[in-house]
DNA sequence: CGCCAGATTGACT
DNA sequence: GTCAATCTGGCGG
C-alpha cells in the first residue's frame, strides 16, 4: 500500500517517527529500486535557527506547500531530500538522512549520499510524492525500536530531540 | 554581481 | 581526529 497525502498531513515530529521502516521505491522504467527509511530528522521554520526556512526564501515557501511535497535542498554539493508535512501554510518538513538498501549494494548512509545513489535530484523539487508515478513510499509493518536523539550536523539545535532512527540499524549515518 | 554560510562528504597534514 | 572541495540560496556581513 502506498502512503498518501494524509500520512504527511500531521506534524513533522510525528511523521519523522512514523515514516521509519517504510519502503522508498524508485521506478527506473520497470526496474524498481527499493530501500527502507532508517533515519530521519524533523525541521520547522520559526524558532528553528538551524533551518534556512527561518529566512523568507524559496525553502520556506516550499515547506508551506501541501503535505507530501518533495523539498530538495542543496548544500555542500549535495542534494538533501525532505518531505513537506502538516497542513498547507505550516512550514514543516522531514529530512531523510539514511536508507537501508533492500535490492542493491548502494550506500545510502547519509543525506547527501542517498539522494545521489537513489537518483534524486532537483527535478523532484516541489513535486508531490503522491502524484509521482516513478517514486513512492510503501507501507511496511513496524518491527523495531525507535531511538530518539538530538539532531546532527546543525549549528544550533532546538531543545527538543528531533532525530529518529531505527535501533541497532547499521545503515544510520552517524552513531 | 559578489560574497558568505551551510541540514555534507571524503581524503588525509 | 582535522580540513578542504564544492554549489546553492540568501543577502549586501
Amino acid at each position: 500500500m502506498k502512503l498518501g497525502k494524509d500520512f504527511f498531513e500531521r506534524s513533522a515530529e510525528v511523521v519523522a517517527e512514523e515514516i521509519l521502516g517504510k519502503i522508498l521505491v524508485r521506478n527506473f522504467g520497470g526496474k524498481k529500486l527499493k530501500a527502507k527509511i532508517v533515519e530521519t530528522e524533523a525541521y520547522f521554520d520559526e524558532e528553528d535557527p538551524s533551518s534556512r526556512a527561518c529566512k523568507n526564501g524559496d525553502i520556506k515557501k516550499t515547506m508551506e506547500m501541501s503535505a507530501g511535497t518533495i523539498l530538495i535542498y542543496g548544500v555542500h554539493n549535495n542534494w538533501l531530500m525532505n518531505f513537506v508535512t502538516n497542513k498547507t501554510g505550516k512550514a514543516e518538513a522531514v529530512l531523510i538522512r539514511a536508507l537501508e538498501p533492500l535490492n542493491s549494494e548502494s550506500n545510502f548512509s547519509g543525506p547527501g549520499l542517498l539522494t545521489k545513489n537513489f537518483g534524486i535530484n532537483k527535478n523532484f523539487h516541489k513535486t508531490n510524492i503522491s502524484k509521482n508515478a516513478d517514486f513512492w513510499i510503501e507501507d511496511s509493518p513496524k518491527n523495531f525500536e525507535v531511538v530518539r536523539k538530538f539532531r546532527v550536523g546543525v549549528k544550533k539545535d532546538l531543545l527538543k530531540q528531533l532525530r529518529f532512527y531505527i535501533k541497532n540499524n547499521k545503515y544510520i549515518s552517524r552513531k
